[in-house]
DNA sequence: CTGTTATACATGCAATTGCAATCAATTTAC
DNA sequence: GTAAATTGATTGCAATTGCATGTATAACAG
């Protein structure tokens, strides 16, 4: 493995945490003015909204979820104070407990997507061809494999 | 323009999101493992560095990172206490204050480059090619062109 | 000039985050 | 079976962030 990165790799680096930054700000920015909570509010009620009975432990939306375990522990008391979800004890692990999402979180959740694609478009879709946002996720996706311990891979 | 985002859009979204913040944790948790402060002091220091007498109107430094006002403004409180910086009433803008980089602060930036360069060759160039992580560069480029007025996020 | 608006920076306060425990319920190893 | 380690969740406290506002200077309109 080359001991630097090359120029390339700095600027998509660069480029990375600029866009990921600034295109996450406009669209939060977006949603936010239309009377909307953070973008976490929406990733952990969808979690429970997909989920066959709207109900998933907690550790296993954690691992969906990019946050912290005391991060997760308290947006979940927050989303608990609005009543979007309830914590239910774990029938089969003492220490677990269960989110479920109420009718409120199901109707939040489905009245923010809305607002939530048309930010998508604004920012990020209308600024691509269909093909590029293709090869932009296909690219990015290849940054998240898990962590490879010591990588060697020759420069391909 | 399309109304709603195309599934690509969307997908590149997702991956831009969780890429982005991904990568950005390891690449700072290597840091911060080495001892060495979060990105942001990185990259004001690098700022003051590059430019000819390492001098800086706060308000400069401001448009080129990515920092609301007062958050910029309480970094530069903490790089002060650390003298990796100092501020000096501008001569020619009673409001306006340069940041001056130090010694200290300039060894700092220099010491941290070889570990900030290997956490991404690590996390991000030793997994594309050249040149894919040109195309990504490029790519990452076009979504934060100038936007038509609104928001708060900074560009360039 | 003089009053209005805009710019550069700072700050009080509330909300959120990070860190380092802590607690309780498993699981594992002997 | 029991001690030790692990896992899932939580919490106190300090640091950081967001928001609204404050202060001072500069620019502008009449």
């Amino acid at each position: 493995m080359q001991p630097n990165p090359s120029e390339n790799a700095v600027g998509a680096w660069v480029q990375l945490v600029r866009s990921g930054q600034t295109i996450l700000a406009r669209v939060e920015a977006d949603l936010k003015d239309q009377g909307y909570p953070p973008l976490e509010w929406y990733d952990v009620l969808l979690e429970l909204d997909k989920s066959p009975d709207g109900k998933l432990p907690q550790a296993q939306v954690q691992s969906n979820v990019l946050l912290a375990q005391y991060n997760l522990c308290r947006l979940v008391d927050r989303l608990e104070r609005e009543e979007l979800v309830k914590r239910q004890p774990s029938p089969d692990d003492g220490r677990s407990n269960h989110l479920v999402i109420t009718e409120k979180g199901r109707t939040l959740r489905r009245e923010m997507w809305p607002a939530y694609a048309a930010a998508i478009q604004t920012h990020l879709g209308s600024r691509l061809s269909c093909e590029e946002a293709h090869q932009l996720g296909g690219l990015l996706g290849r940054l998240v494999q898990a962590e490879p311990a010591e990588c060697d891979a020759k420069n391909r």
